[in-house]
DNA sequence: GCTTGACTTAGAGTTTACTCTATGGTGTAC
DNA sequence: GTACACCATAGAGTAAACTCTAAGTCAAGC
């Protein structure tokens, strides 16, 4: 039986990776720019998440599929650290992002519509050259 | 009056880049990788936009503004510009791009209803704050 | 006791999509 | 006749976000 030396109660980069889809190197790159973490290390500098980790992780996962950018991240985070009141800072930025992800969902929704016309277009020419070939 | 030597009839690159709001420079890199274009030349080697170039931009524009990679956009430029019957590879292009940008669309939706939430809690925690410090 | 496979770090390299710099030409305005 | 405002090219540089490489540690299995 293997019993992974790296698994106690620990949660593993491996884990996580898989968890989330990410690979272990970005999780290590997200820590090193203080996107994520410091991750708490066991005695011999292995890395074990916590469930704020993957909360965390799982936000920013879900806000960079989205498109937002890491220095944005970086700086919400850490104004969510800090010990200052950072409420309204916080708000504001995200109010901030809200208007432009909105511009770039209305961007995409455009073009999406832009491809449904010409892909209807190219089945309607690709219909009308079968029917031509069949009528030889 | 002035009199602009590059504007005879001709559509500079200046009208096309103020017109698209992209600039002069990206017009170039864009037809140097073969996006659009060939660009017609006058005599003394200034570029000359056709309608047709134009339309091209329009479209190159609004795909790139939906983040669809330039690397895809070159290959159904070359496809649409082949003289091999290329409509089936096309329309089969433009469905996986499409495809791709329903899930960028879905992923970013996700993303603001998740920033909506957090903006409705900041919204409530700031008026809380400001509620106890007038009952001070 | 050595191989395997997981982990670590520091730092170099890659990809995408521009964007800028240097250098030079041309026509109009003062 | 020179300053200004355009245009051109070739090629170097930049920013963002990873991604990879090298070198090393450590525990388990054979």
């Amino acid at each position: 039986m293997v019993y992974n030396q790296y698994r106690g109660d620990r949660v593993t980069i491996k884990e996580v990776s898989e968890q989330f889809g990410l690979t272990k190197d970005t999780l290590r790159y997200y820590e090193k720019i203080g996107l994520i973490g410091p991750i708490g290390k066991t005695s011999r500098g292995i890395r074990d998440f916590k469930e704020q980790d993957l909360k965390r992780i799982e936000f920013v996962k879900c806000m960079r599929s989205a498109g937002i950018s890491i220095d944005v991240l970086i700086h919400y985070m850490q104004l969510f650290d800090s010990e200052d009141n950072t409420l309204e800072e916080r708000r504001d930025l995200l109010i901030n992002q809200r208007r432009i992800l909105k511009k770039r969902i209305e961007d995409m929704t455009k073009a999406l519509k832009r491809l449904d016309g010409k892909i209807n277009m190219y089945d309607q020419q690709v219909l009308d050259q079968f029917l031509e070939s069949g009528e030889k």
